[in-house]
DNA sequence: TTTTATTTTTAGACAAGACTAAAATAAATC
DNA sequence: GATTTATTTTAGTCTTGTCTAAAAATAAAA
């Protein structure tokens, strides 16, 4: 139904509207996306034309309701991917991303339906993201970076904003994944790098980390 | 490493090599992958730049041994999916073969290694099909036709020739599969039809059946 | 309100892969 | 051996998606 290029700029365009409010701007996309300002304006110019966005020329582009639900179907199926790698081949969680993006992109509804059904539906994938349900309803939870909670607070890691193998690796270090209980003992006003708890281990993490960290502070 | 269109052809000559001796031909190649003589002569010669095969202008291409070996992961790659969409996600055999046409073209060799060793490192995918192992190794069995065998002869089917799903979906129908066992009751010397018996039915099957079925017969 | 800087778009080019129409070569037939 | 037919290749064009360089529009600064 569509190219794998357009489902990519959908994705990226689906991810960059909820970063921050109104249009999104070429210079985004094609930052997110490793590419030029031109090509992107071209790109956007089809893709408006075949009414899967709105484009103003020099303000941007917002997806239209039809661009949403493609968008949403590449990044369900990105996910329910991702969870396979990782339940049923026992990847680690820092190296599916680059698999699943290739995945994603495999046309067949009743393979996602199967796959689903194969993985037992699952809310969540390996960095705590939401899987869209079949018709593109995505579970919001409630939940907050760790550089947003104060000191003597606790919360539970439920999922991670950014996750370049790096990161991951870095958390895997640090013995942190998805449903660790972290406690803020200290939180350093100037720079925002903190003290936590972790089991009996504290330690210091910086305000890089704690921003990309997403925890439920349960009560 | 190699594009979509790459892979698609050296498959697509790796193939027909086995169909029948000597180079293959570019209306061969243009036919089996319903595309345009010109258009393969374009990419034959791109292929033999990069030294995947070997070709002479008006005879024909034949795979080098790298092409081959690209070739044949691709094979491999195609067959263990179709195993995984048949085995873990129940999907018929009739259901898989344009599915796993998208997947066989997924790069990862983690994933690969990861898949067969889930599915269990078969042997054959759903149709009968040899996998090849990680070095390429091809097992080869001994089998034939079924039109090749003779009156009063018995055989077990251990694969199709031809996977349409037209062809599976008739073979459904008069309860053929993999492993079920058949006896020739009768032979026309005219057109090659047959009359054979599977349990206790008996019935009649044209030669373009027989001819795409094959057989062991155990003894 | 000009001037300057930034963002975005256009124009023109390129690579991959496909196509049509025409030319070249090989195979078949007389 | 000459001629007809079939196969294969070349030449030129098209679409998709990318790029660079230049122009246009917008935003920021003076
Ligand atoms: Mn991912
Ligand atoms: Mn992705
Ligand atoms: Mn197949
Ligand atoms: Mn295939």
């Amino acid at each position: 139904m569509f190219t794998l290029a357009e489902e990519n700029y959908l994705k990226a365009i689906f991810h960059l509207e909820h970063e921050s409010a109104g249009d999104v701007s070429t210079n985004a996309i094609a930052e997110s996306m490793d590419t030029k300002p031109s090509s992107v304006t071209d790109m956007i110019q089809k893709l408006a034309e075949k009414k899967l966005l709105v484009y103003k020329r020099y303000k941007g582009a917002q997806l239209s309701d039809t661009g949403r639900k493609v968008a949403i179907n590449v990044i369900r199926k990105h996910r329910l991917w991702e969870v396979f790698l990782v339940e049923k081949l026992n990847f680690h969680w820092d190296e599916v991303h680059e698999i699943a993006e290739q995945l994603e992109h495999i046309q067949s509804e009743e393979l996602i339906t199967r796959l689903d059904k194969f993985l037992g539906s699952p809310d969540f994938d390996p960095h705590g993201d939401p899987i869209p349900d079949k018709h593109g309803v995505l579970k919001r939870t409630e939940k907050k970076l760790l550089s947003e909670i104060e000191k003597n607070q606790k919360g539970v890691c439920v999922g991670v904003k950014e996750s370049s193998a790096e990161f991951l690796q870095y958390l895997d270090k640090k013995k942190i994944s998805i449903g660790t209980k972290i406690k803020v003992l200290g939180k350093e006003f100037f720079d925002g790098s903190m003290i936590i708890q972790i089991g009996n281990d504290q330690f210091f993490i910086s305000n890089k980390i704690a921003e990309n960290l997403y925890v439920q502070t349960q009560e």
